[in-house]
DNA sequence: AACCCGTGGCG
DNA sequence: TCGCCAAGGGT
């Protein structure tokens, strides 16, 4: 009866998702590509909880391209506020521009046309191909990676950086038609968010334990561990920058050097103050300088 | 390829 | 408590 194993894979995945997916509301129907494009942005490294309000907020503010890309970078990063990793508003805005100026004011469905778009990448594109477009396309996130890992390979993660085989297999794997394969990957994606996570898998929830090979395999250890040293946090730039951020907009008028927040190490808020202006993400004006979110 | 880029919550 | 992790992308 296992000749042909796939159909049935498919099947208990997307079973599930239909059973128990979220009622996120970037996937309520009717949700514009634009409005998916914004939410898997804001998806990027963050968890879904923290995105929910900002992007509900976000949509009603600015509903379209055209009404986004119209908005000054000192807003744009306000509304962002605490998401993290800032850049990406700005990327968003800029992608907003390009979708007004290049493609009419709508997002583009080619792929290629996607990825030229900042912000944009591999998973990205292909996360608004399949999802805002019903498009037939590989949708290969941290959660699709982990799943597929556990399943076919018999280890808890996959290796630290995504090979060209992976992509391969996670390409190989999908559904022949549309909206299957649409299915397919959301059901993967919401089964490793949900069951199949990286801390404690709920693996008596997991509709696919029985054919799962990390599972069989007694649950082994990850080879890879060593290579995944978290980066430091305590006393890198990326901390001075959160703080500097921070202040920055609470500020309603531009900041003198002096009453931005203190460092212990004043050439390291130095840098990372030169940094910020480098990104875009902070203005100087007047003389002496004064420090604020940038404009338009 | 390795490293950089925020923030908050959970086990 | 604290290390790890979260719908990655750019360089």
């Amino acid at each position: 009866m296992d000749d042909d194993p796939w159909p049935a894979l498919w099947h208990a995945v997307t079973a599930w998702y239909a059973a128990h997916r979220r009622d996120l509301p970037w996937r309520e129907p009717g949700t514009s590509p634009w409005a998916v494009l914004v939410s898997e942005v804001m998806l990027q490294q963050t968890p879904v909880a923290r995105v929910e309000p900002v992007w509900r907020a976000w949509m009603r503010r600015w509903p379209t391209p055209a009404a986004f890309a119209a908005a000054g970078h000192d807003e744009v990063l306000r509304a962002w506020g605490t998401l993290g990793y800032p850049r990406r508003a700005l990327r968003l805005h800029g992608t907003a521009v390009a979708v007004v100026e290049r493609h009419g004011g709508e997002v583009p469905r080619d792929r290629e046309a996607l990825l030229d778009l900042p912000g944009v990448g591999g998973y990205t594109a292909a996360a608004v191909r399949a999802f805002a477009f019903g498009e037939r396309d590989t949708v290969l996130d941290t959660n699709v990676r982990r799943v597929l890992t556990r399943l076919l390979d018999g280890l808890p993660l996959p290796p630290p950086s995504l090979s060209r085989a992976e992509e391969r297999r996670a390409s190989d794997l999908l559904p022949p038609g549309p909206a299957d394969s649409a299915l397919w990957n959301i059901g993967l994606m919401e089964l490793g968010a949900l069951v199949c996570t990286a801390r404690s898998p709920r693996c008596e929830a997991c509709p696919v334990a029985e054919r799962c090979a990390w599972r069989a395999a007694g649950y082994p250890p990850d080879p890879y561990a060593d290579r995944r040293r978290a980066q430091a946090w305590e006393g890198t730039d990326r901390q001075v920058r959160g703080r500097l951020m921070a202040a920055l907009r609470e500020a309603t008028e531009p900041l003198p050097l002096e009453a931005l927040p203190a460092w212990h190490d004043e050439a390291q808020r130095a840098r990372a103050l030169t940094g910020l202006v480098a990104d875009g993400l902070v203005a100087v004006t007047g003389s002496p300088a004064r420090y604020r979110l940038p404009g338009r």
